[in-house]
DNA sequence: CAATGTTACGATACACGTAATCATA
DNA sequence: TATGATTACGTGTATCGTAACATTG
């Protein structure tokens, strides 16, 4: 599991679209697509509904987007609690 | 940045060598010291002390360990969290 | 048929293992 | 010279982009 993946979730749910999404990151939309398969793959669960207006979280996906959007603001917040450190 | 590297982090740590950390993973000793000093570029200082005996952490290293456990440990509770939303 | 998402497939990048090298008690 | 870490290099897997296909208002 790669951060890249969270990130590319969160994105997703923020423009409510795969396609915006993958111009937004950028990223071509099939491998943006394929990314978000492994992510709920991984998962073990369903995260979005697709449909032709684009995608909404499911209530498993609204769940997890919270928690990991919160996580990747730790994740950034340790790197810089070391450097902080390190540095000075 | 994969969690795989922030969990062989984690292990080398724990054991307090690379190679003894490599053998429990399983892990090359040389694919091991590189995915460390990738982890180091990307978080941006050191995070270990190298050393004939094994390694020692860092200032930033103590802290970016702490972070990144509890971190690991959030991650697997978001997980769990989007299943049980789904499957109850 | 236009805008969305997915599947197929070939090319590239990244992580691995083996081998060689460096460092130090 | 024995132990632990790093660098070099070839190989395999995963990710990417392009192209083709599917779906639906």
């Amino acid at each position: 599991m790669d951060f890249k993946r969270l990130k590319y979730f969160q994105t997703v749910v923020e423009e409510g679209a795969i396609s915006s999404a993958a111009r937004r990151i950028p990223l071509a939309q099939p491998a943006l697509s394929r990314q978000l398969l492994l992510l709920e793959d991984e998962v073990g669960t369903t995260l979005l509904t697709r449909s032709r207006h684009g995608v909404r979280l499911t209530a498993a996906g609204e769940s997890f987007y919270r928690d990991t959007r919160r996580l990747l603001g730790e994740f950034e917040q340790a790197k810089r609690n070391a450097r902080r450190i390190a540095d000075g």
